[in-house]
DNA sequence: GTGCGGCGCTACATTTACTGTAGCAGCATG
DNA sequence: CATGCTGCTACAGTAAATGTAGCGCCGCAC
């Protein structure tokens, strides 16, 4: 059973208005790069763990815990994987992958 | 002139592909705010804090410089605004806006 | 059944990041 | 020279992330 994650008015929003709320939940550490993670197939947490260069299990489980009361992700018998509404969310932000490699050439 | 910011290898984002670096910069606490709050004026810094919710400017102006840093925002006559790059960066990222909307109505 | 080995998840001490308040120097305007 | 703005910084306190370890659970081989 997943633990009470309390909604918590995301942290430095108090405006309400909810893209402020979307962009405060998508800037914290690691959750635009789980999102990016699962665009192809479900990871386990383990899996998950690795792709996202070992980063430490306890914010990790943080995010995917966020992620999942946001209705973006929920724990398969595969794994971890996007809802309908994550994979609607990862396109909005799939031309971000073009973009960085223009701006990488840009900046050297 | 702006203090020495070293590119210090993005946080968190040691595979090197530019989308990773990107993701990861704009990871962090406020910075996605920062654009969005850019998309339409410059804005000085204090505008700026006011309209970040009064974040600390200690946070904020480290921000501020990475941001200038990746090239996507400058400190021009009447404040910071996005290069040309960074508002390219910010309409990559504008349809989130929408799904925001969206989202808040479904998660009520 | 007993021992793997994987899973999701957690504890906890340490390190790092962010907050909040205050205040700096610089540059205009009066 | 005083006022008021600018970008920016110091610093103590608090919150978040890291890194390492390990829990209980389940399926499977022996």
């Amino acid at each position: 059973m997943p633990k009470d994650v309390q909604p918590r008015r995301v942290r430095g929003s108090r405006s309400g208005r909810p893209v402020m709320a979307l962009l405060d939940l998508l800037g914290r550490r690691w959750c635009l790069r789980i999102v990016w993670e699962l665009r192809d197939d479900a990871l386990t947490s383990r899996a998950l763990r690795a792709a996202c260069d070992e980063a430490s299990p306890t914010v990790l489980q943080a995010r995917l815990d966020e992620l999942r009361e946001a209705g973006f992700i929920v724990l398969g018998d595969s794994g971890y994987e996007l809802t309908p509404l994550g994979r609607e969310l990862l396109e909005t932000f799939l031309p971000l992958h073009r973009f960085a490699e223009r701006w990488s050439r840009q900046t050297g």
